[in-house]
RNA sequence: GGGCAAGUAGCCAAGUGGCCAACGGCAACAGACUGUAAAUCUGUCCUCUUCGGAGUUCGGUGGUUCGAAUCCAUCCUUGCCCA
């Protein structure tokens, strides 16, 4: 399948412009994505682009992806309904570092290849630029009437919190890129989620005026869950590819735990199983829905992808002892089987506590299982915990060195998918 | 610089002197049902709590009043219009 088909066929192209698809079919194309450093790791939001990357350089092209160094220190509007915050410096180097470093997992940057990924950050560039000189050298070629029709500006314009300078002058800076980007490493695509299409644009369009050149984009759709809800949120807040932000365990959890409806449409975009593979697993997924083929699938190639196999394996045996032998007493779990639970929250408590026996609602808010003693009680009363699977229907309940198992180890849960691994010592 | 409008809990949004920790919706968390799904129903949802309460809120600060999110003054922020 031709690379357009193919993302076409996956479900990763929302809009495209014209004689995108023609070219690519031409010759080896250098192409790019900016990754914002607004934190210092990546999640899961950011896995569309990385893809879109990763298959780029599969079908032969050349990758770009760029940390905005520079653009992070503006704020890009788009999607924004409010003036966001500057990051400080410090705060940004450390993230564009973060950022930079897990990038690099995933592409091949091995210069002997004639399509090796290159990382580039737009401070390099853009450092060197005074104002005058950037308002005389892009700035003029792009109206203000242009800028404001675009839908980002648009709607904060109309809105009632307006739009500052600097965040309206965010198009261009990303623009200048794609001109750069073009004029210094012949870049003639830039690739993005559907929200950067009005600034992607400003881009070709710099190019245009600028020098006559062509330059393409095309953008992703964003990823939306079924339900309306944000995806790539989970009960602990966001889904990070950094291990020590989402260990493995949650990695996998969250793609576990994709709906039906949502499970179909992600294989495509976050897996590279072939239409030969993913079609006869979504039929089979029709007729046995309850054994859940396609999330399972689904969470392991991913994991596997961005973790890789050892974590995936970690993340399955925990998963087949949290879950699946659930029913097995806590009391006959072995050593083994407990601190095979890599990934679920450990927690460390004193040992002396249990021993002198400690009630439910303290237990549960001194291991922050819950934040507060009222919230701890609420869960409680509400049904909500269970201590080595047995669920406590008092608040009254207390725990001694009885519950430890091997004496050291007691399980809670809260809620249903909620583990907790807790070692006293 | 002048005139007008707005600022309420994570978000949207009601409330215009006491019945207000503040209607309603979304999001979120927990329960039931289930397939660790969806839909539905139930509870919680400012903070802490010995569950009896206690404390801190309605842009900021001062004031009027027995009593203010609500009235007055002033300041800040934002939008619109005029110069």
């Amino acid at each position: 399948m031709k690379l357009i088909e193919e993302l076409r066929w996956r479900g990763m192209i929302q809009d495209i412009m014209p004689g995108t698809e023609e070219l690519l079919e031409k010759e080896m194309v250098t192409g790019y994505i900016g990754f914002d450093p607004t934190a210092d790791s990546l999640h899961i939001g950011s896995l569309v682009p990385i893809l879109l990357l990763v298959h780029f350089q599969k079908a032969g092209h050349k990758p770009i992806a760029l940390v905005g160094g520079a653009t992070g220190m503006i704020g890009d509007p788009s999607g924004k309904s409010q003036e966001r915050n500057l990051l400080s410096e410090e705060a940004l180097q450390k993230n564009v570092a973060g950022v930079k470093a897990q990038l690099e997992k995933f592409l091949d940057f091995n210069a002997a290849l004639p399509n090796a990924a290159e990382m580039s950050n737009n401070y390099d560039w853009f450092k060197n630029i005074s104002f005058i000189d950037f308002l005389r050298d892009a700035g003029k070629h792009i109206t203000v009437n242009y800028m404001m029709a675009k839908d980002s500006v648009k709607k904060r314009i109309e809105g009632e919190t307006g739009i500052s300078y600097t965040e309206f002058a965010y198009q261009m800076m990303q623009g200048y890129d794609f001109y750069w980007l073009y004029t210094h490493k012949n870049c003639k695509l830039q690739m993005g989620g559907s929200d950067q299409w009005g600034n992607m644009t400003t881009g070709s369009e710099l190019i245009r005026r600028k020098c006559g050149g062509e330059a393409f984009v095309f953008t992703n759709p964003l990823i939306t869950k079924a339900d309306g809800g944000k995806f790539g949120k989970t009960e602990g807040g966001n889904v990070w590819l950094d291990t020590s932000r989402t260990s493995p365990f949650q990695f996998y959890q969250f793609w576990l735990n994709a709906s039906d409806t949502d499970a179909e449409k992600w294989i495509k975009i976050f897996t590279f199983l072939s239409p030969d593979e993913i079609n006869p697993l979504i039929d089979e997924h029709k007729s046995t829905p309850e054994k859940r083929l396609i999330q399972k699938k689904l969470a392991e190639e991913i994991t596997k992808f961005v973790h890789g196999n050892d974590a995936l394996q970690e993340a399955l045996t925990a998963t087949e002892k949290a879950f699946t032998q659930k029913e097995i007493p806590a009391e006959e779990l072995s050593i083994e089987d407990i601190e095979a639970l890599q990934g679920v929250t450990q927690i460390s408590f004193a040992k002396g506590k249990v021993n002198a026996e400690i009630d439910i609602v303290s237990f549960l808010a001194e291991t922050s299982i819950a934040p507060s003693k009222g919230e701890a009680r609420k869960l409680v009363q509400g049904g909500g915990i269970s201590i080595n699977r047995v669920k406590v229907d008092t608040i009254d309940f207390k725990l001694n060195k009885n519950h430890l198992l091997h004496d050291k180890y007691i399980l809670a849960q809260k809620g249903k998918k909620n583990h907790f691994v807790i070692k006293c010592a």
